[in-house]
DNA sequence: AAAAACCATTTGTCAGACATTTGAAGTTGT
DNA sequence: ACAACTTCAAATGTCTGACAAATGGTTTTT
């Protein structure tokens, strides 16, 4: 097993580079999925290096998710199945810490999310489960019982559009919309929820919920882009009285 | 600065624990961005572990480029800014893999690259400015001359899609659709083009381009789903004559 | 006052050692 | 012959101590 460096090592990190070498040839398939890597003592040959940068290196790609550790006789470093699960939590990660520090205002991330939400229904219209249609009445049902703080309606909300999403049956696209989803939470929580807004947001939750349930596509993107102006207004709402709380300043 | 552990340690990597608690600072904000996190040997101190397990943990962080080390006397490790040039990054690596690794079928990643593109042409319409609907042509006029390898043409297709969605003005979407777009290339590469389905294709590419000049939002989204469609079915034909070619096994 | 030399701080790397885990080979008892 | 136990070797996890290299600030010299 070869590992190629690459041709300008303007790079002085070593353990940078190491881990570079090893990612590509997982990449390119020079490593395949449960394959065991060299041992560490291997490695230390292999790039000149001392253990303790061999093993940085690997903890680089440990923190990818791309390699698992085992200890023991026959332990070492195993490339990981990249599972859609472990996608789903970097895809989250990710788009959060993208949100809060860039300062994303609320009306491109909503924008961005209902806009690649309303892709979603077409097809959950025409797929979802029985399962899938029962989650979301179940949390339609939730979100209209009164007593329910606002972090626990935001979450009911989250895990109804995941079942809108995932209706449409294609991994690819669940994976994809949970950073969406998931990420826009934390702006959706800043949004206090009124007992009329709720009211209408759980009534627009009933309209996607008949039109999925009818095989309506166009009526339930009708109704998502509905909801996306609605929060709009909400959010819109929000900072109007905020602005009007604080004068000055 | 004090870091919290988790309540449940059962987990005995000591690195996996540090750096688990400086992302989570991180995160929840008691680490801001450009500050500098305490030198290697007060985090040392502060977690009772050795240098090595320390500086592991950090190349833990640094692999998610959540934060940059500098050497010197005002060296350490600082707090990184994520960019929306390295969340890029990380959506396309991550998508990559969990394409190639969990063999996701050519027809599911096409259906999700095209029905969240589709989300993203309505926008364009309205939006593009006048320097991407020129890119947008200056790829198509590349992708019509003779003698293009695949993968170049694969290349300049990426090119027109990516100017496509970046039409949308919306960087979160942008960002989101790099992933999708990216990660469908080397599926897209299998597919050997012949001069007369590159006609097809430029030929879509312009009707695409009209609607989004002419601002017409309907006709962009008919047009992009005609191309969604010819597609599926250029990569059905390929899986046809493979068949053909390998009657068994 | 400007330039050079020096120094303290911090990360990058190395060598060697010990602890811990874990599967496999060997041993023993029935 | 089979099962349970013991021992062992390989591998990762961690620690100690040290030196190298970079870098900004400080002091000295011109």
């Amino acid at each position: 097993m070869v590992f190629m460096k690459t041709d300008l090592e303007m790079d002085r990190d070593l353990s940078k580079q190491i881990a570079d070498a090893i990612r590509n040839s997982i990449i390119d398939g020079g490593l395949i999925v449960d394959q065991r890597l060299p041992s560490e003592a291997e490695l230390c040959d292999q790039f000149g290096v001392s253990r303790p940068t061999v093993r940085e290196a690997l903890k680089r790609l440990a923190a990818q998710n791309l390699i698992r550790t085992q200890r023991g006789a026959t332990g070492g470093a195993f490339v990981n199945r990249m599972s859609f699960e472990e996608a789903y939590g970097q895809q989250i990660t990710t788009s959060t810490l993208l949100l809060s520090m860039n300062e994303v205002d609320f009306e491109t991330a909503c924008e961005a999310r209902y806009a690649m939400e309303r892709a979603c229904v077409a097809l959950s219209a025409q797929r979802r489960t029985a399962d899938q249609l029962a989650t979301m009445r179940a949390e339609i049902h939730r979100q209209s019982q009164p007593g329910l703080t606002d972090e626990a309606f935001c979450a009911s909300d989250v895990a109804f559009h995941r079942a809108l999403v995932d209706g449409a049956g294609n991994p690819v696209l669940s994976y994809q919309l949970a950073g969406a989803v998931e990420a826009t939470q934390p702006l959706m929580n800043m949004i206090t929820f009124s007992a009329r807004s709720r009211e209408a947001i759980v009534a627009l939750h009933g309209r996607i919920a008949d039109a999925i349930e009818a095989g309506d596509g166009g009526a339930a993107d009708v109704a998502l882009a509905d909801l996306s102006t609605y929060t709009l207004t909400l959010a819109e709402q929000v900072r109007a009285a905020r602005a009007a709380r604080l004068p000055q300043n």
